[in-house]
This record gives structure tokens, sequence and C-alpha cells, in this order.
DNA sequence: TTTATAAGTGAAGGTAGATTCACAAAAAGG
DNA sequence: CCTTTTTGTGAATCTACCTTCACTTATAAA
């Protein structure tokens, strides 16, 4: 039928894509590798063919995650060299990302993480750690540089600077879309700045 | 076996329970009628004397949660009327809920909430929203008291107020314990609440 | 004490979904 | 053009649950 045969690099490709589609649609419980499948135009026992099993799927769909966050950060690394600047960048570039790529936060958050296999969970761990390591990175240097208070522990707040956003991306969720987190994040960065900022 | 024949009321409380222990300890994906059934120590299908399913048992949880909720809200109105510390006291009370409950965040954020039926995604929004407009209303309070700043919107610094404590929760999950919530949600407080005074 | 009702049981039916396998057919390499 | 390898297919299996039902039996009401 699909009669079309493709390489398996590209199919890995496109499956990932289906199932983060998948997710963002209709969540990790509905990912089943029928779905996913059908989204790419084959039958599910084709899938075996490019991923050994539903686990293998999902890890490579955290592997397209963990890059974008990164690109993410190195891009802003490259637009600017000031603190507070590549902070806000960072922010809103990561608002943008996960209006882009909703599957994102459910993928991360999911339980197949929080209670799947501890390795797949210390994998997570890491992608999360990494980001925060970038972001605590950016505010030494703002200290450093005075620009930042000082006597605020960076991780401290590179967890506060995730929780601009968070919270309203939920909400946005439960809203339908009504609530708009762009606005939200901008105002909250205006306040969370004023209180970082030294003197 | 089983032999003990209990009323209606108080087997529905005890499946709540187990309801709620086996989702903080496997979550919510693991949550099965056998599971609830084996921790009361009942048959599955007894289960079905008392709910009339699992959507059910899963609403009578979310009822608790809500309760809980309301509860500390209702308690730090009463401890004190100054809106600053109103929050704080809110705050830490939030922190406490959680640690002993881990339950309640797997269940407010579960797919079967984001993608469950429209009724409870409802329900579940009426419960979030129901407590940031409270947090709203002890912020609006200290703005025409003249203890907030007020240009800033209620609604924001409500936000910002639950992501004082959310990412954290995750990241100590995500850590198996390591991580020191309260100590987190202490100092960011500090970080927030300075930011937020007027003068 | 008798009896009606509420609770508990075990077997059975039903569904959804992951995975395997033998076979077919296209593509790549020679 | 022929052969080998890679992809794709459909049927079949296996598992994990939810839910129903015909029965017991404890408990409370009369």
């Amino acid at each position: 039928m699909g009669i079309e045969k493709l390489r398996t690099e590209i199919r890995r490709e496109q499956i990932v894509q289906a199932a983060l589609n998948l997710i963002a649609s209709h969540g990790m419980r509905k990912l089943s590798i029928a779905g996913v499948a059908r989204r790419v135009g084959l039958v599910p026992s084709a899938i075996y063919r490019h991923f050994k099993n539903k686990d293998e799927v999902l890890d490579a769909a955290l592997e397209f995650i963990r890059n974008r966050l990164l690109d993410n950060v190195k891009e802003v690394f490259e637009e600017t060299i000031d603190p507070l600047e590549r902070l806000r960048r960072l922010l809103m570039r990561h608002a943008k990302l996960i209006r882009e790529n909703q599957a994102i936060p459910l993928v991360i958050f999911s339980e197949e993480v929080y209670h799947g296999s501890p390795e797949r969970k210390a994998r997570v761990r890491g992608i999360m750690q990494g980001y925060l390591d970038r972001v605590s990175d950016i505010v030494r240097q703002g200290q450093q540089e005075g620009r930042i208070r000082s006597e605020i522990d960076p991780k401290t707040i590179s967890l506060m600077f995730i929780g601009l956003f968070q919270p309203a991306a939920i909400f946005w969720h439960m809203s339908d879309g009504e609530f708009d987190v762009t606005k939200h994040t901008e105002k909250a960065w205006k306040v969370f700045s004023k209180a970082i900022q030294a003197n």
C-alpha cells in the first residue's frame, strides 16, 4: 500500500516528529505505536524496523528536546554578552520554544520520566541540570561584573528563573490558550530582573 | 477472607487515600483498581460497591485536594492579617502540604486532567483559579494598604508566587529528595518579597 | 430472631495496545 | 541482470486492565 520505502534515518526522524505531534495534541497517554505509525503512513509493526521498542522512540524524542534547549542557550550566548540581556532573551526564547513545541513539557514532566526507569530519569535530570547550570553560569558572570546582586545564590536565581515561565505555561494549557503567556512572561521578567539587579 | 464489612463512607475514604498513596509512590499510570483494592484489603470488584468507576475515584481525590488547598488559605487568613506575612505563610504551608502529599501535583498536572474530559479539566481549572484568586486578593489588600507596589498586576504576582515553589518541587522529585525544597523556597521568598514590597 | 440491605467475592468478558514473526517487495550493490 | 539487504505488511500472541454479574454473607432494622 504505502509503496514508498525510505531509509531508516529519515523514518526515525519522521517517527520522532509524529510522536511529538501526537503528544502535543493528545498527551503522553495517547502515545501509541499504532498512532505514530498512522501519522507516518506506516503499519504499526513497521515502526519496529526503525526502533527496538516504544521506549527507544521516547528516548529519541528526549534527545531532540535536549538539543533544542541547548540550541537556545548557544544562540543567546552568541547574540549578546550582557548577562541580564542573556537571561531575558533566553526566557523569551524558551517561551517561544514551548509555545511551538507543546510536547516538550509533557515529555519532560511525564510519569514515564518521573516514575519510569532510573536511567531515563537520570537522563532527564541531566538535561534539566545542564540547562540550569548554563543559567547559573550567566548569573555568576553577572555577579562578577557587578550587574547582579552577589548575595543571592545563583542556583536560587536559576530556579526562580524557570519559575517565571512554568506556572504560566500550565495555566495557559488549562485555560485552552485564553491566557497570554508571552505577556505574563514579560511582566514577570520586569519584576524579577529588578529584584536581582545590583545597586 | 477479608471478613470485615465496613460502611461505604468509610470505604470511600480508604479508597481515596489508597489511591493517593499509590499515586504518590508509583504515579498516575500505575493507579489501577486492582492496586487500590489490594491496599484497602479488598478484591477489585468490591471497589464498584463504593464508586461507579475509576473516574469517580479520581474525582473524589480531586475533591480531597481542593479541600486541602482551601484549608491552607483559610488557616492563613486566620493566623495573621498582614498581607506579606499571609503570603509567606501560605507559601510555606503549600510547600509542606506538597511534601506530605506528593500525589497532589501528580493528580493536578496529570494528563487525565490535561487531556481528559473537558468537565474534569474545567473542574481543575476552577480549583487552580480559585487558589490564585485568593492569592490575588491578598496581594490587592497589600496594595491598598501600601505594603505592596501597586504598579504590578496582582495576577502576575500570584502566578510568580506559585512559580517560587513549583520548579523546586519538580527538581526535588528528579533528584530523589536530595534537593532541599524548603530552603530554596525560603530563599526565593526573600528575593521575591523584596521585589514586590512597596517603598 | 427473622429478614432485608449493604458489602464482599471470584469467575468471566471485553478492550487497548505492544510486540513478534513469516512473508513480500523495493532498493542498493555488484 | 542477479543477489543481498532493508523496509513494509498482516496476522497472531500476550499482557494488563476495567467492568459486570450471579452468589455469598455480615450487619442493621423490624
